[in-house]
DNA sequence: TTGACAAATGCACAAGTGTTCACATACACA
DNA sequence: TGTGTATGTGAACACTTGTGCATTTGTCAA
């Protein structure tokens, strides 16, 4: 098992930011953004810290190419510089960030504000398309244990108008909760519970409709 | 809602081949790596299409920076001119390509070779290591429901030693089936279906563990 | 035909970008 | 006290890379 050397604080932060920035623009950055995020005076300050990353392990980089970053997990099993070998037939993916928890019991509002964490989900296999506006939430409450929706799953919610009979992150009343609308024509939409002991909600003032679930993701 | 402009064979090969590199090499490509990829003698004859892919709207690129493309989906609801908002907390994710269907019923091959898709599925909320080397299967049968997998779900399978009580993937006698193990110190381990309906598998010759279940990923 | 557009060649240039050399400061360690 | 490492500054250099201009070919519709 290849053992990355420990990183300075330094180094951490360098890690983090490139990683950060990968996530947020899609693209890694150069050189000079990293200088200019760290206020750096010198290009050289930050060349440092990459070939002090590179060395350790933790990173690598074609040399004389741009914004060209791997970079290594720690708890990667095999060695960082063998080039991994990705099957030919692979599709497009999405990124989800997750936000918090939602209650799949009672309503209640959302649990955390911005995202804790992220899922990414190939487009052809889930049927996603809302890049980077989809988001996560765990679920809270057993009141969708029928449609085989667990406390702890995390459902992926994609926002875009709901038919009757799709599970959907709901704000009623002003609190948020995973239940299948219920939307039959000439009468006023609920919201149902795939649990017996749950009953129907019906909004008092407002339904507002957040997304549509579209996967659940569940550790094991 | 944004629509694409028609692209023509030429512009959609491009574009699949950007963005099947970046997904390879985790980088996206420079114009002279687009131009290698399909034999031009120019630079020229690139720079001609990402202006066409961009005035169709179906990329987006930082004028004059190296190796920065963005890719706008078809269906992606917003302008593709604005920068998205992305949560500040965010964590990294690992890929996991999804190789083909497995049996929980009764055992069978794994149907595909080759990977159909990936998933990604972020470190810190599902315990994931092994990046670039989980993978995913389809599930079929119903010989696990009572653990809460079903037929058609997902399940990500992570290479490791496994212990009692993991669920797995196995092959049994020449056979790949997803299952729990049962392991007593002291006794042959076997593999436990998690339906009544269905016998325990002893192995008559070989039991090997293919990796233990780390997750389940269903679409609705 | 004429015009518009996709596709491609060939060449040159400038900006983006990684890289190197020289040098300075601070801190841990033997 | 010397040595190594982490962390910087400052300036210069050279390759990488995006870009512009001129030109050619082929297709398709007005």
């Amino acid at each position: 098992m290849y053992t990355m050397k420990v990183l300075t604080e330094r180094q951490i932060e360098i890690l983090d930011f490139v990683s950060d920035y990968e996530w947020r623009h899609g693209f890694w950055p150069s050189i000079r953004n990293i200088q200019m995020q760290f206020e750096y005076k010198s290009t050289n300050a930050v060349m440092g810290h990459l070939r002090a990353l590179e060395r350790k392990g933790a990173i690598q980089r074609i040399p004389g190419q741009a914004r060209t970053f791997k970079i290594n997990r720690p708890d990667q099993a095999n060695s960082p510089f063998e080039e991994p070998t990705l099957p030919e037939n692979a599709s497009e993916v999405v990124d989800i960030p997750v936000y918090g928890a939602i209650a799949a019991g009672y309503p209640d509002r959302v649990e955390s504000s911005g995202a804790v964490g992220k899922i990414q989900v190939d487009i052809q296999n889930a049927g996603f398309s809302n890049r980077k506006q989809s988001f996560a939430l765990e679920v809270r409450g057993d009141s969708m244990v029928d449609a085989e929706i667990y406390d702890g799953d995390r459902v992926i919610i994609e926002p875009k108008e709901a038919h009757d009979g799709d599970i959907v992150a709901a704000l009623i009343d002003g609190e948020v909760t995973l239940k299948r609308l219920i939307q039959k024509p000439g009468e006023p939409p609920y919201l149902k519970a795939e649990n017996k002991n749950y009953p129907e909600l019906h909004p008092l003032n407002e339904l507002e409709i957040q997304g549509v679930a579209k996967a659940i993701v569940r550790s094991l």
